[in-house]
DNA sequence: GCAATGACTGGTA
DNA sequence: TTACCAGCCATTG
């Protein structure tokens, strides 16, 4: 089992955080955290991410992160209520910049 | 130290 | 929409 370092915890800490309904990015987390990059974060998801709610992380462009997995994110956001356009997340409005949960 | 890899991102075609 | 490229940062061999 790989040792957990702050930044994954902080990682996760966020993925919890984000509300029902609401979606970030990978650079959107790194962004947030102000460390790391995308590609840390999405080693954090691949490694830790089991226990969090990891279908409210997408790309960049709102596909789904896990394309094995994508029939079980579209039912996650269709039972939370995410903006969905097609198969994927409607970033201009589910995007959640961490600040207001429940501000449209 | 270098090269390859990865649940990434943005731009261009 | 998909495909390719360059940039990005940490891990691994």
């Amino acid at each position: 089992m790989e040792p957990v370092n702050p930044f994954a915890e902080r990682v996760l800490d966020v993925v919890e955080r984000i509300p029902p309904g609401k979606v970030m990015a990978y650079g959107d987390i790194a962004e947030y955290l102000g460390e790391g990059g995308p590609r840390q974060v999405g080693k954090v998801m691949s490694t830790w991410g089991g226990g969090v709610p990891w279908w409210r992380v997408v790309h960049a462009d709102g596909t789904a992160a896990a394309p094995d997995h994508l029939r079980r994110c579209l039912d996650h956001w269709r039972d939370e209520g995410t903006p969905l356009r097609g198969e994927r997340v409607d970033m201009r409005l589910a995007r959640w910049d961490g600040r207001s949960a429940d501000f449209q």
